[in-house]
DNA sequence: CGCAAGTTTGACGCTGCTCAATCACTGTGG
DNA sequence: CCACAGTGATTGAGCAGCGTCAAACTTGCG
């Protein structure tokens, strides 16, 4: 299970001073996963609180002002779009819950998905600086959005530096996750490409803590998207998919993927999960 | 010569105000074009100015203050590699003229470039923030780069708010870039590629004044180098380039790349420049 | 039960890769 | 002034990865 080249580096980029006590892991998990219908606004925000924890330690304070942030919450279903191309977004959605994507399309149809934005992560698009979005974000699944005003988020950069550093620091991995991917889709083949979407995406859900024991996890995408995430064919991806299977290293199948052998999977990607810098289990 | 699907459109996003009598576009030209070698952080300073120019109008303080930044000058030949991948650089570097560029690589020796950097870009890789780079950053030919600390260029943008909106803006922008290249490699044919490629160095360096009249611009490349960032091979690049001067759209020898036929190379390559959001003559 | 969406299969061919040799250009030293 | 080497460009033959098209099958769902 080890997805990373060197695991257990130390890892002198995360800021960890002035940490107070703060709630367990366990605290964290109990008080995220079930979500009656009441009280929303907090209950949203904690994804983001937990995003954002996982680059840097928040203070319960800290913590506090995130989860006071003023946002609408909505649900939307599949296929919404969140983001559309050429216009001008007045405020950033956070996904809550659920998994939403960027994508850009050519004139003729072909579209080329860019990046996955999953629960805490935000949509993001230069809201503050009155730009077109040059792509679209849409939704992968029924999803919780929770919808702030650009002022919002920069206001609590600006109360809380550390809070600010967390923002770009998940920033800069998004980045890098960016620049993966184009070694990924310029530089792989088929089989790599898709294995490597695959272990990147074990990983992140798992930090997230969203995947089960048995590395088994939600993946609420069908052939086609998964063709439009690695710049394949339907066709295509559907014999990979074979093949991996055949090679006992995944089982997927109802939009739930499993890896079976996340050693081999990694090793036949030549995936080195160290661009997505994840922390080991909470210290 | 129209490489924007909607040429001449109004540019809600630009920050204008505040705008006291800058030195017209001539006279900066004036000033930026020979380079003596005395004085020389002054004048390597000058592409950074005029870069973040073209985001934000600066007023005569401003552009003072980006003048006044304290580097240090040095020249580097090419192949050099300005950052590492794996390691922490201290500086930030400033292309003051010169080409640089970023790739990943695969264990094989297989590369992507992911992005190339043109005078008055920064090799920003999250200094501030003690990460790790994640790639590699190269140069394609004798450079003249300055090294600032980390905490000036961080300072500079805490005095002067608009200087910061130059530097956010810019980043935007890099990354929009990012998204168009992951189109264009996961979803473009070679030729699309290769001519999208061109179109967009055109346009990005005719922003910079580093075009002439005829349409030529130097582009120190060889064919090995458009393959890395292309995702094809070098021989295959060969012989879309063929492809391409018979058509009688460009012509390339000699690292410098004449385009002669700029709408029907945009077209062929689909390509649309309004991701790069550059604005119209300085108005 | 029947539709719709998604998956799977087969046949076929093109785009782009591999290997390997040859050619052109440029700068160098004798 | 020329032989030489080194780098980069070009060419050819052969092939395989992946795309295209079209049909059949499976599954979820009302």
């Amino acid at each position: 299970m080890t997805f990373f080249a060197e695991a257990g580096q130390p890892r002198p980029d995360l800021v960890e001073q002035d940490v107070v006590s703060l709630p367990s892991r366990d605290q964290f998990r109990r008080r995220l996963r079930p979500v009656p219908n009441n009280d929303e606004g907090d209950r949203a925000n904690l994804s983001l609180a937990r995003k954002l924890q996982r680059f840097v330690l928040l203070s319960p304070d800290e913590i506090g002002a995130v989860l006071a942030l003023p946002g609408t919450p909505k649900v939307f279903g599949p296929e919404h779009i969140v983001v559309h191309q050429g216009e001008q977004p007045n405020d950033v959605a956070l996904i809550a819950s659920g998994f939403a994507y960027r994508f850009k399309m050519l004139a003729d149809g072909r579209r080329q998905i860019i990046a996955y934005i999953l629960p805490g992560g935000l949509c993001e698009v230069g809201v503050a600086h009155h730009q077109t979005s040059d792509h679209f974000i849409a939704l992968l699944c029924t999803s919780n959005v929770t919808m702030f005003a650009a002022e919002a988020i920069a206001d609590i950069q600006k109360r809380h530096p550390r809070i600010a550093t967390a923002f770009v620091q998940s920033k800069y991995r998004d980045e890098a996750i960016l620049r993966e991917w184009m070694l990924n889709i310029g530089q792989r083949n088929a089989v790599q490409r898709i294995s490597h979407f695959f272990c990147e995406m074990s990983v992140r859900l798992g930090d997230l803590g969203l995947t089960n024991v048995d590395g088994s996890f939600e993946l609420p995408i069908n052939q086609a998207v998964l063709a439009d995430t690695s710049g394949l064919t339907t066709v295509h991806v559907n014999r990979i998919l074979q093949r991996l299977r055949k090679l006992g290293l995944i089982a997927f199948r109802q939009r739930r993927l499993q890896i079976l052998d996340a050693d081999r999977l990694a090793a036949l990607a030549g995936f080195d999960g160290s661009y997505l810098r994840i922390r080991g289990p909470l210290s």
